[in-house]
DNA sequence: GCCTTCTGATAAATCGATTTAGCAGAAGGA
DNA sequence: TCCTTCTGCTAAATCGATTTATCAGAAGGC
């Protein structure tokens, strides 16, 4: 492509000097850059990134290492790093684990290999066994070397407990997250911290856990019915996610519950059709965009700085409480008899 | 990295060769092909794919295009294309242009300087501007050098309008997509022709239009509101997608009307959640991950293929109807009056 | 006229691999 | 013994840029 040099008889050198404004180029007059520019303009020139990539040991590209680039949850972090690495001028790859141990490992080095300048790791741990830069979002595990990206999970379990508390309920179902996401356990102990701090009990058998990697209700869905079996006493459920929230409300209706009216339902996140789906869902929202956001700004911030500068070891986001229709008063009567109502087909 | 050559005491050359099982290693004999082996191991070397593509001008990397990342219908492609090419050992980059035209017009560029060795474009109208093979998934338009994967969106709206008319729904509501998406107009003459060959009448007065590029419910909803200012009558509405079916749902709730015992309705795409919508959503299946899967094998085959050989120009795929909750057979009296229910918190 | 300084460039090394042509030395054949 | 063939390996070019050191010639100073 530098067939430039050949047509305006000058070096690649200076055309390289001119196009990348870099301070050699003082010497050298306007006319000749301009001619330069008028060249580069007229044939379209490019310059080969790869080429540039090279010789600069700097590739404008980054890592991103996802669960499942198809769920909600880490499309919507994408969405805000994109974001943020489009402004700046860097790409980025996208990988998929899917929770397999073996690519968890393998990835950063493959893209280290092509010459990502850092990592960002969703809702996954990570073992920063790499040495470029890393921020994990939701990763939970200190790790030297990473910056944490994480919620308030104290704040966002209390916000949903107070609110189910204040509305009189006492008997609240729980359904834990799947033991490869890397929120459960936090989220659990949080979970369970707020609920001793508002006297509320947490029954083991009003407990269940989320088991499958797929990202449908359907998983939700099963575990509520499994839950129901033994037909237990209980006014509200506070599902890991809004996914799983919506599989429970298709349990709870399916078994003959009304919700709100016999069992609120709290989840977890804030997704896309969480405001649309009947009854709306009351939510802990995240601000997911935003901690894509971050989590761009702070790795561009660490690639830039000088190496071995300091970098934050965690950066918190806070949740909010979205209050819909899903969760409403006890009423006395739904306390009583969670049985089948009328109104099956509602 | 290749400190290796001197601690073996071998030039790079010789450990390129066995390091890429290339023909010319025959000559070399085992013992020093362990001999190299066993250093690479210790050593944990990992050949700099930037050199490798510049040299090859071979990247093993492609560049994916949509609209936003965020949304369901993207992120379930690239969940398919993702499958297929990390089987095949390549790397892809995620744009999004959220519909602005001069980055529809720029990123092909980018991604070319890049060394991406193909294109695909999801939901998006691609010119083809640029001398990479590419392949459109809902591209509707035939450009030189675009292979186009396409729904027989024929089918789809034959599925849909037959379901509704054995259902007994002669006046039927129709909310057409945004301008911007590039399967809004072949799907709008898709069920036009299909109306007229089965014999429904298409109302102008029946017939909104998606306006904005918001990805949420919201939308659906706010036209549908719109579309019932009026009282019209209607028995079924055909969204034109699962999103906005949602906000239709709610919309007719909010003004007293019951899904499906009123008015049925239908979606098109089969998203994460249709099935555990309340009530749980007709639509029409798109096969989305398989169209992502058939765009990767075609792009992969076209960059493998001697230049100049021959490419489809189009590949159709099938819909699939997903009879569920939301549409039912037409009552009588909801014919009559679709008034305010009496069971309006259902 | 000679030396210095400045102007306007360029030659050449470099990034880290791949790839082609070819070279030593051993082995085999006559 | 000499020639050929094969074995095992390497030198050097190359990909397309960036970057550093340097250089020719003009201009200026004394």
């Amino acid at each position: 492509m530098k067939a430039l040099a050949g047509h305006l008889g000058l070096s690649t050198a200076t055309i390289s000097l001119v196009i990348n404004r870099s301070p050699g180029a003082k010497s050298i007059p306007h006319v000749t850059q301009e001619r330069i520019w008028a060249a580069a303009r007229k044939f379209k020139y490019r310059p080969n990134l790869i080429a540039r990539s090279l010789r600069q040991k700097r590739s404008f590209t980054i890592g991103v290492m996802v669960p499942e680039i198809s769920e909600g949850y880490s499309a919507m972090v994408l969405s805000g790093v994109e974001d943020h690495l489009f402004q700046e001028g860097y790409f980025y790859f996208v990988v998929s684990h899917r929770h397999r141990k073996d690519l968890i490992e393998e990835y950063p080095h493959l893209l280290r290999q092509r010459a990502a300048e850092g990592i960002i790791a969703v809702d996954t741990v990570y073992s920063g066994n790499c040495d470029i830069p890393a921020v994990s979002i939701s990763g939970h595990r200190h790790v030297k070397g990473v910056t944490n990206i994480v919620l308030d999970h104290n704040l966002g379990a209390h916000l949903a407990l107070e609110h189910l508390h204040r509305l009189g309920h006492t008997r609240i179902a729980l359904i834990k997250g799947q033991d490869f996401s890397s929120d459960t356990e936090t989220r659990w102990q949080a979970i369970l911290s707020v609920a001793r701090q508002l006297g509320i009990v947490i029954d083991e058998k009003l407990t269940v856990q989320l088991d499958s990697d797929s990202p449908s209700p359907e998983v939700g869905h099963r575990v509520t019915r499994k839950l129901l079996e033994d037909n237990p006493h209980f006014t509200a459920l506070f599902a890991f996610n809004d996914i799983s929230a919506m599989g429970a409300i298709k349990a709870l209706r399916d078994t003959g519950r009304r919700v709100p009216e016999d069992v609120s339902v709290i989840g977890w996140d804030d997704i896309q059709g969480a405001a649309f789906h009947n009854p709306s869902l009351t939510t802990v929202r995240q601000p997911l965009r935003q901690m894509g956001v971050v989590a761009a700004e702070t790795l561009l911030k660490r690639i830039t700085a000088p190496a071995g500068a300091d970098y934050p070891k965690e950066i918190v986001l806070e949740p909010e409480l979205i209050v819909r229709e899903s969760s409403s008063r006890i009423k006395e009567s739904a306390d009583r008899s969670p049985a089948l109502s009328e109104c099956r087909s509602c």
